[in-house]
DNA sequence: ATGGGCACCTGGCTGC
DNA sequence: TGCAGCCAGGTGCCCA
């Protein structure tokens, strides 16, 4: 589910009902995450304030005392404000209780979400410190992927789903940005000239702008930390659409596999 | 270092 | 209606 456009939504939704509260009690259902829930996450958050509420990348930062709590949604994961008694359905995994009588409940069927704490700078935490530059910060622009692709021969679409190159690129918005930018997406990474990527820098940013400003993309079940669905679900040019006819030019849309995952392109006006 | 493939897990949809 | 098979938005890790 969650991409980037996807994660900053619910972000800006949880946040401004956790900012100032302070955590009354942790209830972990079922702490078989991606990597397991320590025991004593609950014990560490309990009492503290929650000073602000970051992301990085598709991590959201709860800072919380003098720790940060590190959360991911995986594919299937999703976060909502509800009253602290409402019952919990199923995989409901996870209630951050609040002062207020409120909880952040994190929900993720498939269980590829993670929970992590840490004193340290969580930046400097094994999970984000090795991340590329944010799709939308000054330090992500054509000449950082041009420099960074020389001799690379990995499809241009790998390459920016790396999270070393940038990160929050995910598998829909890769294919929607290069439909964007009229670029190839089995064209090798290392031959793509720094005026095209100059465009494709520019085509990433708008495509994710434009998801954020629509709330996200819902395909199956994303709903935002309302329960709201996203909208720029009706806008992807390719992503979904095997068969039909290309907004750009007189082309249809291609399904092919890339590293195991679905592309969708034009053959046509992407070259 | 690079690139490719797999695993983790559950649910929804399709087609027989 | 039942069920097997396929697919899914992420990403860390292992292997060649």
């Amino acid at each position: 589910m969650p991409e980037l456009p996807e994660v900053e939504t619910t972000r800006r939704g949880i946040e401004p009902h956790l900012l100032g509260r302070r955590v009354a009690e942790v209830v972990v259902r079922d702490g078989r995450l991606r990597w397991p829930v320590p025991d004593s996450l609950a014990l560490e958050l309990r009492g503290l304030r929650i000073d602000a509420v970051q992301r990085r990348a598709k991590y959201l930062l709860l800072r919380a005392g003098d720790g940060t709590a590190i959360l991911h949604l995986g594919m299937s994961g999703s976060l909502r404000i509800l009253p602290a008694e409402q019952d919990p359905t199923q995989h409901d995994h996870i209630d951050i209780i609040l002062d207020d009588g409120f909880c952040l409940r994190f929900r993720d069927p498939r269980r590829f979400g993670s929970l992590h704490w840490t004193l340290a700078n969580p930046l400097e935490h094994k999970l984000l410190r090795a991340l590329g530059p944010e799709p939308l910060a000054d330090e992500f622009c054509g000449a950082w992927l041009h420099a960074r692709s020389r001799r690379r021969r990995v499809a241009i679409k790998n390459f920016l789903m790396d999270s070393h190159t940038v990160v929050g690129v995910g598998n829909i918005y890769a294919s929607e940005a290069l439909c964007r930018a009229g670029i190839d997406p089995r064209r090798a990474a290392g031959r793509i000239s720094a005026r095209r990527y100059d465009e494709l820098v520019a085509c990433v940013r708008e495509t994710l702008t434009l998801a954020i400003a629509a709330g996200g993309t819902t395909l199956r079940d994303f709903k935002d930390s309302e329960g709201k669905p996203g909208y720029f679900g009706q806008e992807l040019l390719v992503y979904g659409r095997e068969g039909q006819p290309c907004a750009h030019c007189e082309g249809h849309i291609e399904r092919i596999v890339q590293g195991a995952r679905a592309t969708y392109f034009c053959r046509s006006c992407q070259r």
